[in-house]
DNA sequence: CATATACCCATTGACGCCCATATAATCCCA
DNA sequence: TGGGATTATATGGGCGTCAATGGGTATATG
């Protein structure tokens, strides 16, 4: 399985570490596989985090912009400085920088959503009630959820 | 990591001297890791800066620029003569020149900003604010947005 | 000679690495 | 197939190393 999948609930110790569930980790190529970036969720309050292959299929993205336009600085002052790596240790844990935690309301525990391609972190409390309302949400509208799963391509 | 990103802020001392963030000191080639390169943003108050190698870089956007406009001369003179190297010392750190240091409104601290294949130096709240404007201006595009974002391949 | 800059050393706190344990999952063989 | 043995995962803690910072002294440069 190659994508972030399923839901864990971790504790984050003394020193701020948290374990990244084992199965995210396998996500990770094997090349990159203790380090990760992480940033603020751009619609939700939980903090977002992937491999860092996918910032540089950003980059390249970004670096195909006309250089001297104003949209260049605001995607790259937008993504990169707000983007965080982190270093996983041999036990698969990282640490989440202060910052993200204040932004998510994230202080014991640690709730870890796959979303496919990326991840998010939430308070524990906060993510089911996400979750809740994500399906309530979907649930209004089944047609157009029949609509992709039952999608051929 | 090959790539700026996230954002330091660090203290200058009695002496002018100030540490370049340690993930930035790390996307230095090994070669040439004691030798930075800075210059005046051309769209903001900020200095930016970027290891030696990316001169090339920039060398051929601004060539890519209509020889004969404007903006090819104004750009060619504000990068090219304005540029200034500067050595790294043992432990990470180097001087931000005086006329930038002014440019910039810099005093007693420097934000650090990822920019992917450079990086911005911030008089700290001025940066701060900077990032929010850019925040605020890319979300009035989410279709643009989006399209940095969306992972497809 | 005076000022600026490079080099050296020291301090502090944060972080990475190592080792240890408990619980859960998996395996393996009688 | 049952149950003990092995492995993996999540978690806790000690300790060495490194990054950021401060300051003294040598060296250079005009």
């Amino acid at each position: 399985m190659d994508l972030f999948v399923s839901k864990y609930i971790n504790k984050i110790d003394k020193k701020g570490r948290v374990s990244l569930p084992s199965s995210f980790r396998n996500v990770l190529p094997k090349a990159n596989r203790n380090e990760i970036i992480l940033y603020k969720s751009i619609k939700t309050s939980s903090v977002e985090g992937c491999g860092v292959g996918r910032l540089k299929e950003i980059a390249k993205r970004i670096n195909n912009l006309d250089f001297f336009s104003e949209d260049y600085d605001d995607f790259s002052t937008s993504i990169f400085s707000e983007i965080i790596t982190t270093n996983i240790d041999k036990e698969g844990r990282f640490l989440i920088p202060e910052e993200l935690k204040l932004y998510a309301g994230i202080k014991t525990e640690a709730a870890f959503f796959g979303q496919g391609h990326y991840f998010q972190i939430w308070e524990p409390k906060k993510g089911q009630k996400n979750t809740e309302d994500s399906r309530r949400r979907l649930l209004k509208e089944k047609k157009s959820l029949r609509m992709i799963l039952t999608q051929k391509k």
